[in-house]
DNA sequence: ATAATCATCGCAATCGTTTGCGGTTACGTT
DNA sequence: AACGTAACCGCAAACGATTGCGATGATTAT
């Protein structure tokens, strides 16, 4: 209904101008102590607030930052942004957030929101459809800083706030050779996305550090909970089925882990499995499950705060990965080292 | 870097006025053909794009929304951010994500930073802290829909999209009971939340209607995973302890699922458990939990869909309460009927 | 008495875009 | 030759706030 007090308004009813209006706000030294008192009360009681947007258009500058993520519905996920969140607001910043929902074309769309509203830095994770990364390097050439989290490009000099995942899945996939595992089964995240690439590779060198050949066939593309359950299936079907299983991510983890109840195949005695994330769920599976953390939230303050690094000072030279530390979190779906 | 390419660098380079450019980008029949080839060819090429915030200021339209919510990462919150995301992405709008954090002080400086930005509406969860609306219904005073949703302040005359707490909890407790539990405990919410009163007051209902006598002694509030071991461990040393337990919400049912384990006691056999939310994780609970499915995916669809219908034509008269159907998502934590 | 200083405030431009209104051509008509 | 009329385009104001610069009046100094 009523629209929003403005500074003409208070200069209109006291009778002066928008600019003695402007300084008396801000306790400008031209003012004089009586106009100030007068615009301080009349504004208090009016219940002034700047229009940000006219700021923004003024200064440009939006105190906005843009987050473009696959899917907020993920613990992961929806961990970072509560990272990214709490460190904005401690900044004063806001945070604008669009979910891509995994394709390609909505990411587009989303890059283009954030440019069109001038957001004045970004943080990225790409969906598993994005191999052309041009509509978010624009953007940095654009004047507007860009973050990738988790997900970034390989081989791209960008900034990015990522783990180390070929190291973790190295630890991961040792530590069940370590708790006597031999015949060990990936489930991985599709070999477009970095990760899925990285969290192989970690799987292999761990294989081969410990003198353990490589087999392609317990190598299965499967990164979610429902796509685990045949996967999972084929597996123990094969001739010689794997004695464990190192799952790019909780999810799929958990997939696997039903699907070996339902088949009465013991966990972790016959089949032991891990997971990548460390989600809330994967201390209320039964047994709980043992896991990569990688630290979400923390990744998401991290992201933040190099953004803002970004947007005061922006990059000079050569762009920066920063690497989060993981840990394996040992339950009980793995066995104990003897 | 190279800031934005404007209206007025086009014009200059084709040295054409500004306001030709703008009507030639849209079309305008007074402009003649020749000039909307210049103008689009070299728009294209410089890759303009128009200024979203010298449009919003121009138009007072930010075709930008706004969300509060307690948390994050929580997965009925963040399957309504989902939902009010994929609404607002279709209609054209961006979402603006603030978390209180449940801090009630956080929550007024989110109001505000919503105000502050003009945003054209606000979605709005209240924070457990908060008993005091007026900084929420302060913005709807100012020209700026409101609707809440979940948490819900009780009896005020607001827009709200909000389950039948009172009967989803009746229904969980009611199937309880036809499952053959008699003695049903609560663990409930703050009783500040408006959700923490309905929910108890459809479990106490639920035994009035089956003639079970009501025993304070098996409420207790505790309404999350770490808060529910300890009250399970109290509910199960009584006297006379419980033989089902109705939780008022899955986190809190899956730390007690977890802890009436640890003490050995059958899930759903000694005591059944009956959470509610739904969350992705009730799935993966060895026994599974049956849940009430709140479906937060959809709250947040028409949460926002009802935010944009008020932003088109403000409220006349009457505030509108729109409910979500839920219904029971029965699993392996209670018994089957006989 | 005149000039200089100070306190206090307003004008106007600016950010990027839109749009009502008016102005300038060139053409056709009588 | 004189006027009407399209066709095309630019001026300027507006959105709300900020700020350099200049203006005003009053006080002080010479």
């Amino acid at each position: 209904m009523s629209s929003q007090i403005t500074i003409k308004d208070i200069a209109k009813a006291l009778n002066i101008s928008a600019s003695t209006v402007s300084r008396a706000l801000k306790d400008h030294p031209d003012i004089s102590r009586e106009t100030k008192e007068a615009v301080n009360n009349l504004a208090a009681k009016l219940r002034y607030k700047p229009n940000a947007v006219a700021l923004s258009l003024k200064n440009s500058k939006t105190n906005t930052i843009g987050v473009i993520i696959p899917e907020v519905v993920h613990f992961f996920f929806s961990s970072v942004i509560s990272g990214i969140e709490d460190v904005a607001y401690d900044a004063g910043y806001n945070v604008m957030v669009c979910q891509s929902n995994e394709r390609y074309a909505r990411e587009i769309i989303n890059a283009q929101a954030l440019d069109s509203n001038r957001v004045e830095g970004a943080l990225v994770s790409v969906s598993k459809e994005t191999h052309d990364f041009a509509h978010l390097l624009y953007l940095e050439e654009n004047g507007i800083p860009l973050v990738f989290f988790d997900r970034a490009p390989e081989e791209l000099d960008v900034d990015k706030v990522i783990i180390d995942d070929c190291k973790a899945a190295y630890n991961a996939t040792t530590h069940l050779i370590e708790t006597g595992c031999r015949r060990i089964a990936h489930l991985a995240a599709p070999q477009t996305l970095g990760i899925g690439i990285q969290r192989l590779a970690g799987y292999k060198l761990a294989l081969e550090d410990h003198g353990i050949p490589y087999r392609e066939d317990w190598v299965i593309v499967a990164d979610s909970f429902e796509l685990a359950g045949d996967a999972t299936r084929n597996l123990m079907h094969l001739p010689i089925p794997p004695d464990a299983i190192f799952a790019v991510n909780d999810m799929t983890a958990v997939g696997a882990m039903k699907t070996l109840q339902r088949m009465s195949i013991a966990v972790p005695q016959k089949v032991a499995i891990i997971g990548f994330s460390a989600g809330f769920f994967s201390d209320i599976t039964t047994p709980t499950l043992s896991s990569v953390d990688q630290h979400g939230y923390e990744m998401g303050v991290e992201a933040a705060k190099l953004l803002l690094q970004r947007i005061e000072t922006p990059v000079e030279g050569k762009h920066k990965t920063h690497y989060i530390d993981t840990h394996l979190v040992l339950r009980e779906s793995t066995k104990r080292k003897s």
